[in-house]
DNA sequence: CTGAAAGCGCTAACAT
DNA sequence: ATGTTAGCGCTTTCAG
């Protein structure tokens, strides 16, 4: 690791131009195979790497793809954490009273970048990741831009004013959330639909039964878009969307353990229909304490298809977000701006998995 | 969006030198404020994005970490997935009997990576993921190395002579397994220790009865580790660990039932120590549907602390992987050995925490 | 406090 | 088939 060998290293120790390096590791059958060997042999004697940088300076582009994710993630004031301190640490401890667990249960992201990963390396790109954090002077998505031949982000991860300079530079798509009349490109699904087909579903095992819905934060628009599918379905099976009791919650499982124990404490309706399966879960928690049977006294329905939603009992009828093909269909729609920086901005919809589970049908 | 502008532009647009655009934004102080600001305003109006090739090069540092994982994802052979095919999609399926789901129940990826995620931004960097394929002419981790300063792989996700050479161009840590007297860092757990408290703690338990080892595959050293701990613990409680029935897994949750099933035909032991938290689950499975009771019939214990063990019921005994705080770890060490390329290497032996549950408590 | 100029390591014409 | 050379966009002495 003394200092990086350079193309002029191998280039020397071979005995030839550093054109000649450049070619055996762009285009080999370019160069005399004797040649080609000498070189080749360079390269392994020296360890040579070649600096991204320059390359990337040299071709006009990296070779790299951003893909970029708000920061909702309470690990941002984790304590300073000084590993290098030598401070004798115990191998492990013993705690037999857990807090609330501390999984980010942000599936999300793992998914999608499994998927994007996937799919850049396919195209022959690799990725760079960054989650978001306010800090007025060094914005991590800025510091992506520069670095990136494209960028992904999620949807309102970034002020819409960023995201209109950084397009500037690079192409954007914008993953999940509405298309909402901009110029750039939109990986998304179909929450609507989806969620209608759902209320279709439970509507037809409540009969005349009360619908309530679980709502998430208002400021979310796939909270938003959620509801709207649910509000749709029910107006058109003749019911009227304002007078559905709405319970509003934050996505959390916490959130849901109060929402049902406020209905346990008013009187379950037929169904409840919430905007996410956490939520769903919390109010499950709730009210199998309370004695409220799933599903005979009422019905349950989730959103995003988290593993947990298949651990409970019963199991949680949901819709299952495509996480990984988003991810992979963002860097598709990427590739494809590459090389076609002046197509239209194109949205992509992609469809969602209702999974029918015991949560939701009345037992006869 | 049309062609990135260059300090060159900045500097016409305001009337200035290209060391001075460079000046306002690396040490603003340096420059008088009536210049700074009018070398901000053209920035702003030209919507300037440093480039991070050029920077790179010029500062010969690219403020970028590697992260780099192993590629043990079915998500491979995935299909083709053509998302730019016109074909009309549904806006959803609805699904009503599920295959095994699809969860890559990697949340390792996912924690490691957001905690490297905090401390890279912590300390300045962004960073860069990658995840391992073998394809003999285009590996990934060469590829990051070209682009990053430093890299943090996985352990036996890069094959040793690879990682040989990498490192002689930039620092390189490896994470979560045994140190081997290379000379790189190491960040890793008290897999041994930890494993060790859990068997006395098991022992303390079932007194005289049989204890049961349900291994992972062979040739992985986390899981060699683990029984190591278990054999350690047993033999200073004057148990002969030769004795011990050992079932061999592959840390899947099927391959957990299928040594579950065993288990139920042949007899169940006193305890059920699994070297991970899928497989005791898969056990615990089986034992549900055979009629076999945890904890009374049984106690089981897994290892990793996945999210699906305290959902279970009972709740299932397992050692946590602080794995948040590995990524953050791997990163400080990466940031100290950039700074001081000639310290000595550093291993960093993170504590893990045993999570007693119910699973692993002899009812009384 | 500001400008001129020399690289950083590589690619891609253009010559030979 | 190989070598020469001019950038790529930025940082950083070194002068002024």
């Amino acid at each position: 690791m003394s200092k990086a060998a350079t193309v002029y290293d191998v280039a020397d120790r071979a005995g030839v131009s550093i054109a000649t390096v450049s070619r055996v590791l762009r285009s080999p059958e370019a160069v005399r195979p004797v040649t080609r060997e000498r070189v080749l042999d360079a390269v392994a004697a020296l360890g040579y790497v070649p600096s991204g940088s320059a390359r990337g300076l040299a071709e006009r582009r990296t070779g790299v793809l951003g893909l970029y994710f708000p920061g909702f993630d309470a690990a941002e004031d984790a304590p300073p954490l000084d590993v290098l301190s030598a401070a004798a640490r115990p191998p492990f401890t013993v705690v037999s009273d857990e807090q609330d667990a501390p999984h980010s249960s942000m599936l999300f992201l793992d998914e999608v970048l499994r998927g994007a990963e996937l799919e850049a390396w396919k195209q022959g790109f690799v990725l760079m990741v960054g989650v978001g954090r306010d800090d007025p002077d060094r914005s991590t998505v800025r510091d992506m831009a520069g670095r990136v031949d494209g960028l992904m982000v999620l949807a309102r991860s970034v002020p819409d004013a960023v995201l209109a300079r950084l397009a500037r530079r690079i192409p954007v798509v914008v993953l999940s959330g509405p298309p909402r009349g901009d110029a750039y490109d939109h990986v998304t699904v179909s929450n609507v639909e989806a969620m209608g087909e759902l209320t279709r579903h439970v509507l037809s095992q409540v009969g005349e039964g009360e619908i309530a819905f679980l709502a998430g934060p208002a400021d979310s628009p796939d909270a938003e878009q959620r509801w709207e599918g649910v509000s749709t379905a029910l107006a058109a099976a003749g019911r009227d969307p304002a007078a559905v009791r709405i319970l509003r919650g934050d996505f959390t499982r916490a959130s849901g353990r109060r929402a049902g124990e406020r209905l346990a404490r008013d009187g379950v309706p037929a169904a409840l229909i919430a905007a996410n399966d956490q939520m769903a879960l919390g109010a499950m928690d709730v009210f199998r304490g309370a004695g409220v049977r799933v599903p005979d006294d009422v019905l349950v329905t989730g959103f995003d298809g988290i593993e947990a939603a298949t651990l409970v009992s019963p199991p949680l009828t949901t819709i299952r977000q495509p996480m990984i093909e988003l991810g992979r269909a963002a860097v598709q729609v990427l590739a494809r701006r590459l090389e076609q920086p002046d197509a239209p901005p194109l949205t992509t919809r992609l469809p969602l998995q209702i999974l029918l589970r015991e949560s939701s049908t009345r037992p006869s």
